[in-house]
DNA sequence: CGACACGTTGATAACATTCAAGCTAAGTGG
DNA sequence: CCACTTAGCTTGAATGTTATCAACGTGTCG
């Protein structure tokens, strides 16, 4: 006989359960967590969530890629975070109790998982090990906040760009001879955005990287030279 | 008969009691929480903890003023945050488990109360209330760091030394004449750092400010005309 | 006094913004 | 298929802002 299904994780099957927020959750409150969850699939430039929004609940990626914005009254946007499958949104206007002040909309065809808010809530009440995990995430976007802050305050531009490029290559990029090759999700406003800069300038920065032979640009399909790291003996692997 | 000084809230004398993440501990758990209770004097330039340490505990600000600086590898330092009273520090090394990646230190004569690590666990682990407000303090910090991204994304440095200083005018300013005056508790590095633009700049913006009237500035020594809102007519309120 | 920390100023170069023009690829309708 | 439109990107010229480096003032402290 097979258990009730609402005793089977709903995460049991994602590739980043070990991490999930809602991993604590046992047989005893399975039910709260099965009845409020619900999978969705998100085409490009499709939006999660709108900036104001209440907050319906507590979302994980868990295919594809979303960008947090937020949209001053000047008209003015700011990439705030990339999220990737594992990373959990909307938990902090979840956590607060109140709107959205971020706006999240695919980049690319994607998935998400959410647990309404209702449910999330019964269940950080019956298990603190969730509101754990969850604060957990709350530490690592104070510690993501921070490290942006300072980077802004202490690089370049430039150097700033070549390790955004360089992380999204990480992420996107597929080895191509002698170079890494990915198709740039994002267009050069979300570059912009992300830099706190106008797009003209990264257009220009870019131009300045591709002189320098750090990446080869044509319109969203960026290449980058393998780096051979210290001894150049190795040049078959 | 008095009750057994293990009863009595170590903050409860205090004027953020209300707000303090300690608030919840009743008696039952209380004797963790006097236990490991300390209070420290800071005289002005004084650290309370270093980039690197190992976390001791949970800290308030009961008075005075910290600087929470990070410094670079390259030798950049950033004020990330100005700690007032009432204000947690430390919490986010004390949730990661993990060293302080910022320093505190006092810019004025101050107060701090101390929850040592091990009994803060404690409290952590027997009332989830704590965890909850230790969690409120972290999306204060998501908020915070997520305004100053944008603010610095988004307005000229102008605007933001106009703002820097009209908030600390409202927490350290008082009236005097047609001026709020106050003693700028930062030097101009600090406010350099506090921007992630150099001293020089700081300067010249605020020699900007002082020709455009909106302040008088004499060393430290900050005035800053208070202005008629809406109806001129209230010249003598 | 001399040493030092802190702050200001000037000259110059580097870098970013603004506004305008033009380019390219993708999509539309004839 | 072509002409047309549009969004996204690039480029140029003029302007504005910041960094850098060096000099100099001022007040504090031993």
């Amino acid at each position: 006989m097979r258990p009730p299904s609402s005793s089977v994780h709903p995460c049991s099957q994602c590739a980043f359960y070990d991490q999930s927020v809602w991993h604590p959750v046992g047989n005893g409150a399975m039910s709260f967590l099965t009845g409020g969850f619900s999978r969705r699939e998100f085409s490009e430039g499709q939006a999660l969530y709108q900036q104001g929004d209440e907050n319906r609940g507590v979302f994980c990626v868990s295919r594809g890629l979303f960008a947090i914005r937020a949209h001053s009254e000047t008209g003015n946007t700011t990439l705030l975070k990339l999220a990737y499958p594992g990373d959990v949104i909307g938990f902090r206007s979840y956590l607060a109790g109140g709107l959205h002040k971020t706006e999240a909309r695919a980049l690319l065809p994607s998935r998400v998982c959410t647990v309404a808010h209702r449910n999330a809530n019964r269940l950080v009440h019956t298990d603190a090990k969730v509101l754990t995990r969850l604060t957990a995430r709350c530490v690592d976007e104070i510690d993501a906040g921070r490290d942006r802050i300072i980077d802004a305050a202490t690089e370049s531009n430039q150097t700033r760009l070549t390790r955004i490029l360089s992380k999204l290559m990480q992420a996107h990029g597929s080895r191509d001879g002698a170079y890494l090759r990915m198709q740039l999700p994002l267009s050069r406003t979300d570059l912009a955005d992300l830099l706190g800069i106008k797009p003209e300038t990264v257009s220009r920065v870019l131009k300045r990287l591709k002189q320098e032979g750090e990446f080869i640009v044509s319109g969203r399909d960026i290449r980058m030279p393998i780096v051979q790291t210290s001894s150049p003996a190795i040049k078959g692997a």
